[in-house]
DNA sequence: TGCGATTAAATCATGCGCGATATAAATGTA
DNA sequence: TACATTTATATCGCGCATGATTTAATCGCA
């Protein structure tokens, strides 16, 4: 019979990523819920306040998400009047997310997040280093699953 | 100013966490497509082929899901005639999960799917002491993060 | 025994994710 | 210029996740 111990929850990294990538999108939510965002749409954010007007594709592409998610999405935010939808005059199918001053000013109450969010990360026992390698190690795993899925 | 670039994506290890998640979910969907499958639902069956009768909560302890996500999945498991869920006598307040003959006999299929997805992540550049340290971390973090989010 | 508190599961509402498909605009090319 | 192809976004359907609430059974204790 074969060994069936490779089944075995514990003795894969897919699981704990998946529950670890879940609980701590849980604990954004209470800093979150201060400014009514979820997290993906925080992360929307995040990328406009780097570089505002972007396209739909092109915030797609920084966040691995596609259009299926993001429209209905950005249209909450449209709602909460924190980005504007524009479609292009050159191009008609093109959408540009612009924040308005309102998504902008957010980012004041928003620098206080990351702080936060380290901070429920001290009692792990895991050093400097090791969220430096785990980070990294992260960037790669992202990289090459980007290149793989995209092959089809 | 204060320095906005603690905002950055790439400054931040939960958004690569959440990629990586969802991308490596992805890689499993061609395989689990095959035996009529979702990734959370083949994480129940792994929990069952460990060990057959379960409750609900405890399946939900395991994967760090409660009954508002479990019941309808379990639901779905049950149409597919792969498991059974029976209340019980001492208490009918509970509800225990047993695995149908065909939910048994599912394994057999399944035990080949963690080498195949193993494979996947060959052409990464990481090493496999990179990918044990990369378990142990996640291991540490869910861990800790089942307390910290259990504490309310 | 009676009854408030607790517990397990279910239900409900909302927001993702994502495969599949549709729509509409732009592009390439015969 | 026609028309097939490509591209960007949107729509649809379904299955999670999860906070909040409900239902029903059991427990604890006066």
């Amino acid at each position: 019979m074969e060994d069936a111990s490779v089944l075995h929850l514990e003795n894969q990294f897919c699981f704990p990523l998946y529950a670890v990538s879940r609980l701590t999108t849980k604990l954004y939510v209470p800093l979150l819920k201060e400014i009514d965002l979820t997290y993906p749409q925080y992360l929307v954010l995040l990328v406009l306040w780097e570089n505002d007007l972007q396209t739909v594709n092109e915030i797609g592409n920084c966040l691995v998400l596609e259009s299926n998610t993001l429209t209905p999405l950005l249209k909450r935010l449209e709602q909460k009047k924190l980005i504007k939808r524009m479609r292009k005059k050159e191009d008609e199918r093109i959408v540009t997310i612009a924040l308005t001053e309102q998504g902008k000013a957010l980012k004041n109450h928003a620098v206080s997040i990351p702080q936060k969010i380290a901070s429920l990360f001290k009692n792990t026992g895991l050093t400097e280093e090791d969220y430096g390698t785990f980070q990294q190690t992260l960037l790669k795993l992202l990289s090459t699953l980007k290149k793989e899925t995209s092959k089809n």
